[in-house]
DNA sequence: GTCTATATGTTGATAGAC
DNA sequence: GTCTATCAACATATAGAC
């Protein structure tokens, strides 16, 4: 299919900015989040380790494209997620699976949020797309607990049953196969599911 | 802290193995689980780069002895949590505020069991170390879920839980002073206490 | 925009002296 | 058991040609 490229015409790439968040997000899928490099990544792109340097002010510039990335992809899944269910318990439980659902299906985007140590401070943009994710989850929380600090502390309970989960299947804890990750997802959204109703403000109008 | 290496008598350690240990885990406290190199160890225990080589066949066997520390010490702090309380639920909080906890107080060591991409199967004394852990938490949860499989799903869910509070805390997602570390090993310890109770043998089997 | 070439640094690991 | 010396491999980044 593709064909190999002429080493005497690599250059002329077309979207080499692309190529390399490619290249990169294979690498850390391959070999985990500290397994990308510039050198292998322009490799794989087919172009020279300097040609990287015009798109990118650095490696880690690199990396916190796909971190953005990253971001944006879970904005996508959990507003989808929230938005199926009416409940705000329900929403929750959705939420975690779909945390779950996509450390399974974007493997090395889950793991630029986490693993690789990028230094957020740098860049703003990272925080704020941070930011709207936690706010896509805040929201159902609130409807749970009025208090604003009560809800964080149930985003941050949830998140943290989804996130665990997400991170045994990600060691291989609860197995490796297909079925763990069904079993973890169902325990993620059951856990969800438990603490919201544990933590929920006592007077919810709506019935749990 | 660490004693000046006379640089007149470097050699003759007399235990070398032990301060090599000791630098690495010093490296993976500053800087994350990847900040290890077999070098910088030397440098810092005051010898070659050569003299790890008669200590250890390589940097994985250095990684892979530190591992098992960490989970030798996870299991004496489990099983003191757990034998401190009397009810199994109790005992499960017990276990998630003492892994948070480990988390804070050693979070080099936690760091080796997780992010640290050792091969665990090259190292079966890790397996079984890790098994031992495991062992300790499955005794209360078998007292709630006679049936060995959801004793297991529910030692899954308040680890998910406990494991997330300790990796939002390292990541420093919940903040990074001292409080957040109260705050989530308070948080971890009610997230175990409502998981236990929702998932005790009387209520439904997760689905899966 | 991409190349070649290079500077400069790092690592893991080995050979052989003492 | 530790040293010195050395290796190959690899990294990030820059300069200047085309």
């Amino acid at each position: 299919m593709t064909p190999k490229p002429d080493p005497r015409r690599r250059y002329h790439h077309g979207d080499l900015r692309n190529a390399l968040e490619a290249a990169a997000l294979e690498l850390v899928a391959e070999r985990g989040p500290h397994g990308f490099t510039l050198a292998e990544a322009s490799r794989r792109a087919g172009v020279s380790v300097a040609a990287p340097f015009r798109h990118f002010a650095n490696r880690e510039a690199l990396l916190a494209a796909l971190a953005l990335r990253s971001f944006a992809e879970q904005e996508r899944r959990f507003a989808d997620a929230v938005s199926a269910a009416a409940e705000p318990v329900a929403q929750l439980a959705a939420f975690a699976a779909a945390y779950v659902q996509f450390a399974i299906d974007e493997r090395a985007l889950f793991d630029m949020t986490f693993g690789a140590d990028i230094d957020k401070a740098s860049y703003a943009e990272l925080e704020q797309a941070g930011q709207r994710v936690l706010d896509v989850i805040l929201a159902p929380a609130l409807r749970l607990c009025p208090d604003p600090r009560a809800a964080l502390e149930l985003v941050y309970a949830v998140g943290a049953v989804a996130h665990g989960y997400a991170a045994f299947l990600r060691e291989g804890v609860l197995g490796i196969d297909q079925e763990a990750g069904v079993r973890a997802m169902h325990g993620a959204a059951r856990g969800a599911e438990a603490l919201a109703e544990a933590l929920a403000d006592g007077d919810r109008p709506m019935k749990l």
